[in-house]
RNA sequence: GCGUCGGUGGUAGAGUGGUCAAUUACAUCAGACUGUAAAUCUGACGCCUUCGGGCUACGCAGGUUCAAAUCCUGCCCGGCGCA
């Protein structure tokens, strides 16, 4: 892998980049189409190449459960077995320590409102994940079976699913977890990051797969500051910044990081993808990001449009036989009618899902292609006064 | 015509004297979702409300009872059986 930074937004952290993998180049910053379980959902391989998607990030954990990882090998690796012959990355696992984990069963997400109360992380009955110092001991979802995950083993899975960029094995933390509990958990994400290069080495003497490490520190300036010297001086090829933040300040969070980071280095923000976030992460000098909010948010029947989301299973939209956008040129607006689509929603097609998957990725995707246009002619900031303006008015 | 079973909220269908404005499902109306336990989940769903409660309701009309969707009588309507 190699990542090249093209052109630097004056005044703000933002660059324009390429990064160079064996399946092709990604035009940075470049939206990460997230296909879980080696399948963007909804979708074939053909409609994400249509789509104009650059690379897709797959999950460790589910595809070691189902249908493992030496399957998946035997398939030529994780891309090559769904039809995907271009970038791929996959996440650890490291997520579903924090979702199976100390967020199971309870409304806590990945990004917090300001206000969210800090509480007590003990585990609580029925979690399927628990952490120690060694690894991350799971409880399968599918079938109940016990697995250990360490950072060992996390990249010889990785290594079998032969992604071209992999992250590191880390704890992803609640947003709701404890100053102590946040300050403890990085001290062993870091001990865990050394492991996951030691045994990189080994499986990839050559180097083919990027080695990407992950920055926690929840939401503190000290702990996240912290966290980027010291997984930022270890010899990765390239940096993930995970964990929790408040809604009002991932901008901020993630300046801290980026201001420390190598800046010969693409940073990927893990799980982040509403419109607003992607604008503050791009300016704060982010390359990658990965979300699954366009695909799931458009089987739910949210749709993304310049004017903000509308939920297109309302009553309203039943006689309403325009696009979801007129302008937009995506298959499903230039074929379909809202009216279309929220009979389909009605009916429980799952046309539905495929339709409004390709219209909300191809709406992020276009949207990320623009903040990287406009880092090009330097009108990043003024497109996205503009775009924010328009979005989110009320 | 006789006999018999039954008529419950938008629909299906529970309930068979008080804890029933009435289980549940579906439908409907909204909402949530950010490294996917997610084609999922949450709320509302008779009318009014100062959110304490008030009012009208279980085919219709009477009746019994402190109390009726639930028991009795008559009527109307429907299924089935026999003529």
């Amino acid at each position: 892998m190699k990542f090249s930074i093209e052109k630097k937004l004056e005044g703000t952290l933002a660059r324009a980049g390429t990064i160079e993998t064996k399946n092709g180049v990604i035009q940075t910053p470049a939206f990460v189409t997230v296909g879980t379980k080696a399948t963007v959902k909804a979708l074939t391989a053909e409609q994400i190449r249509s789509l104009g998607a650059q690379v897709v990030l797959a999950n460790t954990y589910h595809l070691y459960l189902q249908p493992g990882a030496d399957i998946v090998e035997k398939a030529g690796g994780f891309g090559k077995f769904m039809d995907w012959h271009g970038p791929t990355m996959t996440d650890s696992g490291g997520f579903q320590a924090f979702s199976l984990g100390a967020a199971f069963g309870t409304a806590v997400s990945k990004v917090a409102s300001a206000d969210a109360p800090v509480e007590d992380v003990s585990p609580t009955a029925g979690q399927l994940a628990s952490v120690t110092d060694e690894g991350v001991t799971f409880k399968s979802h599918i079938d109940g079976s016990i697995h250990l995950f360490t950072p060992e083993s996390s990249m010889e899975a990785q290594w079998s699913l032969g992604a071209d960029m992999i992250f590191a094995f880390d704890e992803c933390t609640s947003p709701t977890a404890p100053y102590e509990y946040q300050k403890k958990s990085l001290a062993r994400t870091y001990k865990w990051a050394k492991r996951c290069l030691a045994r990189h080495n080994e499986l990839d003497i050559k180097n083919g797969q990027a080695l990407f490490g992950v920055v926690q520190g929840g939401r503190h300036q000290d702990l996240r500051e912290e966290a980027a010297r010291t997984i930022g001086s270890l010899p990765f090829d390239g940096f993930g910044i995970g964990g929790s933040f408040t809604k009002d300040d991932i901008a901020s969070a993630v300046g801290w990081v980026n201001k420390l980071l190598p800046e010969d280095k693409p940073r990927h923000l893990l799980g982040i993808g509403e419109p607003r976030d992607l604008f503050d992460a791009v300016e704060v000098g982010c390359d990658l990001f990965d979300c699954i909010a366009p695909t799931r948010m458009g089987r739910h029947g949210t749709l993304y449009t310049k004017d903000g989301r509308l939920n297109i299973r309302n009553a309203q939209f039943m006689t309403d036989f325009n696009p979801i956008e007129k302008d937009c040129t995506c298959y499903t607006c230039s074929h379909h009618s809202r009216a279309y689509l929220t009979h389909l929603f009605r009916a429980d097609e799952m046309t539905a899902a495929t339709l409004a998957s390709v219209h909300n990725l191809h709406f992020i995707l276009r949207l990320v292609e623009r903040m990287r246009e406009t880092i090009l002619d330097g009108s990043f900031m003024s497109f996205k006064q503009v775009f924010c303006n328009r979005y989110y008015k009320q």
